[in-house]
DNA sequence: GACAAACGCGAATAAACAGTCGCATTCTTT
DNA sequence: AAAGAATGCGACTGTTTATTCGCGTTTGTC
């Protein structure tokens, strides 16, 4: 059985088989887009309003995704403006991660384009290169850390989630292959994937405590990073 | 307002009493203790095939928690029964995560009790130790980790999680400070903190996958709490 | 300033659930 | 075997919440 993003109330009569089939649509594909451009401008504010709103109550609320009403209120809006421009709630949500998602991979591919390394002294620099840009999207995003959490919590999200993730491992693979194209691309994968998922794991604990220690932790990490690569790269 | 455990429904006139009053018991202390104890034995099968259903259930629907209905009609029990003991849902995936909990404090400890390390090889050999035996953990209660990430997931239960944590990180940190007194406590909590977090994350997604690419990534994690601790440790 | 399109509204709808309670059944004990 | 305790049941209650839809209001355009 179907159990899709929302609880779509199923009306009776002809407007029954409507809202199925919108529902089949929104499953396919277009459920996450946004509903309408705005148009006017008092409505680009609009969308910008929610957003805002849902940013603040999910920051309030921990890692929980606040109400439609609650984000609603918040932006001094009634929940009907709301579906205006957002197909669902979880629309309202990826939206607010999709800029953070999507600066990874930017991010990540800048990094291979460099000459690759020639030695051990020149590879160190360039982890510790990676190491301070990728960081710099967690300390320039840090507010918007509480909604990735949720992101990654939420049941309907967390599929789209997966797939930045392993596009991010794919290039960190790829930096890697890039340092030392012997390296095989299973081998690579899986430190890409080590390497993600340490740097993820480390940041987002010390965004939760104060900059002094989220410093030492980067420095942590980055040694383990280091640790973690350097045995596969066969450089003098 | 109280937002607790659970929307227990407001029953009119001097039932609205009691309920109002049940609900601050609950929150206070009593929610997640089991209701009762069977008396009979056919109700503590009862208690283990309530266990199982919710295991099962979480683990088919990813890191979602299932519904008391469910949970009761896979162990083919009405809801009534299953309230019978246990206070509410959350109870229910608790009791499942506890052991798995409460085993980790235990392991680290008994790292604690053997002689302090003299040199770097001594030092190297006991964190293999610590390592391995975490693993095992892991290992272990492969089959648990879904109920584990319901339990982080879980905006009710993630407290009672961070108090596990916030034990075992102590417990990590006294380790370290146990192979070198002079350590700083509060670098012995950073360190603490990375080692869980970075076997946590990399233990999770390793279990994901293929039993090989697990000791791979294993591997990689020993290579990383090395290069994280050796540097503050001043041995020869 | 009039017309249509866009926008905004919020009561109403419906789905999903947690938890309860009075009655039925089964066990234990004497 | 009879009483009473424990257990089991499941229809029901109440709550929360996402989403819709028809109608009123504003805006842009000619």
């Amino acid at each position: 059985m179907y159990s899709g993003l929302h609880r779509a109330p199923r009306l009776s009569g002809e407007r029954g088989q409507r809202a199925v089939k919108r529902s089949l649509d929104r499953k396919t594909k277009i459920a996450l887009e946004p509903r309408k451009q705005p148009r006017q401008q008092r409505s680009s504010k609009v969308v910008d309003r929610i957003l805002d709103a849902a940013l603040i109550l999910t920051r309030e609320q921990g890692t929980k995704t606040p109400t439609t009403l609650a984000i609603a209120q918040r932006a001094g809006l009634s929940v009907g403006s709301v579906y205006q421009y957002f197909p669902n709630k979880e629309a309202i949500l990826l939206e607010l991660g999709r800029r953070w998602l999507s600066s990874f991979p930017e991010v990540i591919a800048k990094r291979i384009k460099v000459a690759p390394p020639t030695n051990r002294e020149e590879f160190r620099r360039e982890v510790r290169k990676l190491f301070t840009d990728t960081s710099r999207i967690y300390l320039d995003n840090a507010t918007l850390m509480p909604v990735i959490e949720a992101i990654s919590g939420n049941a309907d999200l967390r599929p789209i989630q997966d797939e930045y993730d392993k596009e991010i491992i794919a290039l960190y693979a790829a930096w890697l292959r890039h340092a030392n194209p012997a390296l095989e691309e299973k081998t690579a994968k899986r430190l890409g994937l080590v390497m993600m998922e340490v740097g993820h794991a480390c940041r987002l604990v010390g965004l939760k405590r104060d900059r002094k220690t989220y410093d030492l932790i980067e420095d942590d990490v980055e040694a383990m990073w280091l640790a973690l690569v350097t045995p596969y790269l066969n450089l003098d």
